[in-house]
RNA sequence: GCGCCCUUAGCUCAGUGGAUAGAGCAACAGGCUACGAACCUGUAGGUCGGGGGUUCGAAUCCCUCAGGGCGCGCCA
C-alpha cells in the first residue's frame, strides 16, 4: 500500500518535470499528523524551482483521490501528511505472505562450542542470536537447516584428554565412568584449566600436549578413544544446556569425520584445479601452498604448510565448500540426540551410515554465526569458496559476526574468579576459567525467578510454580542477549543481568500474559492469528475520543509491524531489531491497558474495538516473542 | 603499520537523511476495593567524543583527529 502511495508521488512529481528520483516515507510523531508522510517536496523545490508548499499541494491534491486515502494535509514548511483507510490499511498488511520466497535451503551455522568444556555466556550469545535468526528465517518463509560445528580433534579437546591422562592417570574405562556424570562438562571445565597451567608451566607440557593433539588426529590411542568419549559427551551435555533454553539443532558436522572422509583432500584438488591456490616457490612461504589475497600481510595466506599439513583455513574451506554443495564428497550420519518432543539431532561419521538418513547441506545460503574475533579468518575463507562458485553478484556464504560478552570486574571478584584490576572489562577464558557458566547463569535466573512467583502466586502447585519460573528464567536470558545491537560488546553485569524489572524478558512475557487474562475474562479465545478489522472500522473510530483513537491506533499499527521488523531483522542479520519491537509493543500495550477498561467497558461499541485492538496485538506480539524462543507463561 | 567494531543522559543502551534526540536502571514525587503494581504517571538529567564538509535538512553520509575494544602466523 505505501508502495503504490509512493507511486503516485514519483509520478506526480515526474510529470511536473523533476527527474526520477526515489521516494522516502515516514511516520508522523504523532497521529494526529497523519498516517503516513512525504518530505518529497523539500528536494523538488530545488529542481523544479518553485516553493516546497507549492508543490506539497500538487502532490497532495494526487494522493487525495487513491482509494486507500481518507484525508491530506499540507503541514508546516512542506511535509504531506496522508491519513490512510485504516481499515483498508489492515486488511493489506494482513493478506501479507512469504509467496516470493526463494526456494533453497538456508543454513544457520551458530553454537559451534568446542566440546571439552561447559558452555559460557559467550556461548549463550551466540545460541540465542543464531536462533533467534534462524526462526525469524523460517518465519519469513525460508526452509532452515541448523548446524553446530564440532571440533572433536582440535587442541582444546587434545588439553583435556591429555589431562585426563597425565594429570588423572585415567584410562578410556575410567573417562566413560567419569562422562556419564550429570554434569561432566563442569569436570573437564576445571579439568582444562588445570592442565592450561600444567602446560605453561611443566617444560614437558607443550611437546606431551603435542603428542596428545597428533594422536587425536590420527586416530592413535588412548588419544583418539579418549577424545571421542570426551567430545560425544561433552557436545551432548552441551544439546541438553542450549536445550533448557529452547535452542535446538538437526546436525553436529565433525572434524574428525571431515578429516576420516578426507573431504580436505577432494577440496585441495578443486582449488589447486580452479587456480585459487599455488605452490609458492621462493620468500617465506616457500613449499607451502598459498592464496594470493590483500587479506593476508605479504599479499598470500598459507593454506598448506610445507610439510604438508593442511591449516585450520584450508579445514574451514574444506567444510564450507561442503555446506554449499561444491564439495563431490558427504558426510555420513548417524542418530545422536533424542529431543523431548519427537524432533532429533544428527552426528556426522566416517562409519557406516544408518539406513533412513536424510540428506542434509547443499545450502543456497549460509549463514556462520560466529563472533567478530574470527572476521578475518572468515573473510579469507570466503574468498577461497568465493573463487570456485560462478556466482558474481556476492557470495553465498555469509558472516553474522558479533561482539563478545565480557565481565564486570565487579562480577568477576564476586565469583571468586580473580581481582579486579581496573574498571575495563575481563575476557571470557575457557582456558584460564574465566566465566560464568551457562547452566550456572540460568540456574540463578531460575532461582530469583522461583522468589518472585513463589511471593507473587502463593497458592500455586509447587510444579506449576517452577514450570512459570523456568519460563521466566527463559525469558529473562533470551532476551538479555538479543537486545542489544550484535555489533555492541556486552560487558555482563551479574546483578544487572538477574534483574526481572524494566527493560527485561519479564516485561515482555507480563504484557502477554495480562492481555491473555482480559481475553480469558471475557470468553474469548486466545487469538490464533491477528483478527479482521470490524466493518466500518474507520467510522469507528472517528466516533471514539479522539486522543482513544489515536492511542487504538498506535496500539493496532505497532502490532500489525511484526512481519515488517521480521523482515528488517533478517536484512541487517540482527535479531535485536525484533526485540525493539516487541518491548516497544508492550510499552504500548501497557500504556493502553492502565488508561482503558477492557472487559469491564460498559459501552458495547468501545468494548468492541478495545478488545478488538489487545486480540490484534496479543496475537502478534505472542509471535514475536516466538521468534525471540521467549516463551510466554499462563500466568505470572 | 593495516583492518573491523564501539564512543548519545550519572550508568546500560535505542535511534543507519526528516518535524521537539528516546527507553531502562539509578534519584526524587505520586498511583493498587478496577482487566494483577514483574506495571503506570510525573520531575530532573544531553555542546549525540572533537573539528571540518555534503544537504533545504545530519546523532545518522563523507573526511580528519582523539579515546576504547578486537583482530592481522606454516597456532587452533
Amino acid at each position: 500500500m505505501f508502495a503504490a502511495l509512493e507511486e503516485v508521488i514519483r509520478e506526480t512529481a515526474v510529470n511536473a518535470g523533476a527527474p526520477d528520483f526515489s521516494v522516502v516515507s515516514e511516520i508522523p510523531p504523532s497521529p494526529d499528523q497523519g498516517d503516513l508522510a512525504f518530505p518529497a517536496a523539500f528536494a523538488l523545490a530545488r529542481t523544479l524551482r518553485r516553493p516546497p508548499r507549492e508543490i506539497a499541494e500538487t502532490l497532495a491534491e494526487a494522493l487525495s483521490e487513491r482509494p486507500e486515502v481518507r484525508r491530506v494535509e499540507v503541514a508546516g514548511p512542506g511535509y504531506v501528511n496522508v491519513f490512510l483507510n485504516r481499515e483498508m490499511w489492515i486488511r493489506e498488511s494482513l493478506a501479507g505472505t512469504n509467496a516470493d520466497v526463494p526456494d533453497g535451503i538456508h543454513v544457520v551455522e551458530h553454537t559451534s562450542i568446542n566440546p571439552n568444556k561447559a558452555a559460557h555466556i559467550g556461548h549463550l550469545r551466540n545460541a540465542a542470536l543464531g536462533d533467534s535468526f534462524a526462526r525469524i528465517l523460517r518465519f519469513l518463509g525460508h526452509r532452515i537447516e541448523i548446524q553446530t560445528y564440532t571440533d572433536d580433534t582440535g587442541v582444546q579437546v587434545a588439553d583435556v584428554v591429555l589431562g585426563f591422562v597425565r594429570l588423572r592417570g585415567a584410562d578410556a574405562e575410567d573417562v566413560r565412568r567419569l562422562a556419564g556424570q550429570p554434569r561432566f562438562d563442569y569436570l573437564c571445565w576445571d579439568l582444562y584449566t588445570e592442565v592450561s597451567r600444567w602446560i605453561e608451566e611443566d617444560p614437558e607440557g607443550p611437546p606431551a600436549r603435542q603428542q596428545a593433539l597428533h594422536g587425536l588426529e590420527r586416530g592413535e590411542e588412548p588419544w583418539a578413544g579418549i577424545g571421542t568419549i570426551v567430545a560425544r559427551a561433552v557436545a551432548r551435555r552441551h544439546l541438553e544446556t542450549m536445550d533448557r533454553i529452547g535452542v535446538r539443532y538437526d546436525l553436529l558436522p565433525c572434524e574428525k569425520s571431515i578429516l576420516r572422509l578426507h573431504f580436505w583432500e577432494r577440496a585441495f584438488e578443486l582449488l589447486r584445479d580452479a587456480g585459487a591456490i599455488r605452490r609458492s616457490d621462493s620468500g617465506r612461504n616457500r613449499g607451502c601452498w598459498v592464496m594470493d589475497t590483500d587479506l593476508a600481510q605479504d599479499g598470500e595466506k598459507v593454506i598448506v604448510r610445507s610439510n604438508a599439513t593442511v591449516t585450520y583455513v584450508g579445514k574451514d574451506i574444506a567444510y564450507q565448500m561442503w555446506q554449499l554443495g561444491l564439495l563431490d564428497r558427504d558426510f555420513r550420519w548417524r542418530r545422536f540426540h533424542e529431543y523431548p518432543g519427537g524432533s532429533r539431532a544428527w552426528i556426522s561419521t566416517s562409519g557406516p551410515e544408518e539406513p533412513d538418513t536424510p540428506s542434509f547441506g547443499s545450502a543456497a545460503l549460509v549463514h556462520h554465526v560466529i563472533d567478530a574475533r574470527q572476521s578475518y579468518t572468515q573473510q579469507v575463507v570466503q574468498q577461497a569458496v568465493a573463487s570456485l562458485t560462478s556466482e558474481t553478484d556476492r557470495s553465498r556464504t555469509r558472516h553474522l559476526s558479533y561482539e563478545m560478552v565480557a565481565l564486570t570486574p565487579g562480577t568477576v571478584a564476586a565469583l571468586g574468579l580473580g581481582s579486579a584490576a581496573g574498571d575495563g572489562a575481563v575476557e571470557v577464558s575457557g582456558r584460564k576459567g574465566v566465566g560464568i557458566k551457562a547452566d550456572d547463569f540460568l540456574d540463578a535466573l531460575l532461582g530469583r525467578a522461583a522468589e518472585e512467583v513463589a511471593a507473587r502466586n502463593p497458592n500455586l502447585p509447587a510444579e506449576e510454580r517452577q514450570a512459570v519460573a523456568l519460563a521466566i528464567a527463559v525469558g529473562a536470558l533470551r532476551y538479555l542477549m538479543v537486545r542489544v545491537t550484535k555489533n555492541q560488546l556486552i560487558v555482563f553485569d551479574l546483578e544487572e543481568a538477574l534483574s526481572l524489572e524494566g527493560a527485561t524478558g519479564p516485561y515482555l512475557q507480563y504484557a502477554a500474559v495480562r492481555a491473555a487474562k482480559i481475553l480469558a475474562r471475557i470468553g474469548r479465545a486466545l487469538p490464533e492469528g491477528p483478527p479482521h478489522p470490524p466493518q466500518d472500522f474507520d467510522d469507528l473510530l472517528a466516533e471514539r475520543d479522539p486522543e482513544e483513537a489515536a492511542d487504538l491506533w498506535i496500539l493496532l499499527r505497532g502490532a500489525l509491524g511484526l512481519r515488517e521488523a521480521a523482515a528488517a531483522a533478517a536484512a541487517s542479520e540482527d535479531p535485536q531489531v525484533l526485540a525493539r519491537w516487541a518491548y516497544e509493543g508492550a510499552q504500548r500495550f501497557n500504556g493502553f491497558y492502565h488508561r482503558y477498561r477492557i472487559a469491564g467497558e460498559p459501552d458495547a461499541t468501545a468494548r468492541a474495538l478495545r478488545t478488538y485492538a489487545v486480540e490484534t496485538f496479543l496475537a502478534q506480539h505472542r509471535q514475536g516473542l516466538a521468534l525471540l524462543g521467549i516463551p510466554v507463561p499462563e500466568r505470572m
